[in-house]
DNA sequence: TTCCTCCTTGGTCACTGACCAAATCAACTG
DNA sequence: CAGTTGATTTGGTCAGTGACCAAGGAGGAA
């Protein structure tokens, strides 16, 4: 907390950075925001304590300083990806507002290179992503959805999400190569008929369809 | 496929180990076998290349010049805790089949400490994993779905068991502690009402629940 | 035996996250 | 303005990681 205090109070304070060009000190957010930058970059496994650093013309220790600890970075980028998703200008349908919703959600993951793995492995309490989830839920209680369907409903969405966006952005090019070359054989009939709408360009399609389904009111 | 055959000659051969206590030449699958009992032991994040050549008895460059690479070894887990799925006993009706289908996935992952977490960083088309997966697909072409919404009922379905088992596997005892005290502010009204519903008992429920919305025929 | 391939080892490399002690810097006290 | 105090940055070190290369050994084939 002495931590919180001092940067409210910088906050609060009126200087930012002393002169114009000049580094001033560094910041935990400026630290966050240069490791998104950097994953943007090289993508997520070139996230290193020492990459970030460098990034900013700075020692390790002065990285790992200001966010303690490498999980702890990847948490604080994780909730900087979900903190971009904006919450205004929503339908107002209740369901509507669910998909919406959903999609910005998927958008800012898509935003960032890896963002699906990073914010997938990292589920955390953070502030932006508790403020995502409450409005997630939020809306399909607006829906008189019972409590317990809604949670479970949401955190349903929200697998769904990640789970089909990081498969997006695990492959960029070759779609399914090493799938195509699997599963031509004869033991995977199903498999095989089914494969040709699994290709690149359905994830929007995909996507939709697995929201009607998770959003879809209680079986007829 | 120098090295498939070479293997298949010695699944053809008589010999498996020389003596009898006495350990025979390494296997791919003795090493993937270890690798796995290694992840239950310590978790996923101690499962290293010497590591597991420890637990062996033998040189990480043993275990590497077997597996290629540390993410093949991955890989190579992954399916492996999907081979155990058993495909046979299966019911008739073609939803109640896909349904069993997915809890049995969801039992393969929770019986291996990090299972869903292996799995889910590892999705690759490997032998056992289009194994299962072509029995999904083939439940859901049974119902007469139509393969296109088959192929992404399945995925998502698997997405769905993948996201809910990686929880329930993240936080074993403290179920939320972090995110009741992070929630408890009057910031998040929603997620404040739901949260009772997301303790860690309710995971079975949960999961049947989200099979049924995503196994529902389409809308009413 | 001799050769040839599969398997195993030794040794090295660049890199990673973490930690500790010291130096530096800014702001506040007096 | 000097002095103290605490926040920030640095240097140095450590154990551990995956990958690679060049050699050993072992077993069957010729």
């Amino acid at each position: 907390m002495t931590k919180k205090q001092a940067e409210t109070e910088k906050q609060a304070g009126v200087e930012k950075r002393t002169g114009e060009g000049r580094a001033a000190r560094l910041d935990q957010d400026t630290v966050v925001r240069a490791a998104v930058e950097l994953l943007n970059d090289k993508g997520l496994d070139a996230v290193s304590t020492r990459a970030v650093a460098d990034r900013l013309g700075v020692r390790m220790n002065t990285v790992l300083w200001h966010v303690k600890t490498k999980t702890r970075l990847l948490e604080l980028m994780a909730d900087a990806v979900v903190g971009e998703i904006r919450l205004d200008d929503l339908p107002e349908a209740w369901d509507e507002r669910a998909r919406e919703l959903a999609r910005r959600h998927r958008r800012a993951l898509l935003a960032h290179r890896d963002g699906a793995a990073l914010v997938t492995g990292t589920y955390t309490p953070e502030p932006h992503t508790l403020r995502f989830a409450n409005a997630l839920v939020g809306a399909l209680l607006d829906g008189d959805m019972p409590e317990r369907e809604a949670a479970w409903t949401a955190w349903a969405v929200t697998y769904f999400t990640l789970g089909l966006t990081q498969e997006e952005q695990a492959a960029p090019q070759s779609p399914d190569d090493r799938l195509t070359r699997a599963v031509s054989a004869a033991s995977h009939p199903a498999l095989l008929r089914v494969l040709p709408h699994l290709d690149a360009a359905s994830f929007d399609e995909r996507f939709e369809h697995g929201l009607s389904a998770l959003l879809a009111p209680g079986r007829p």
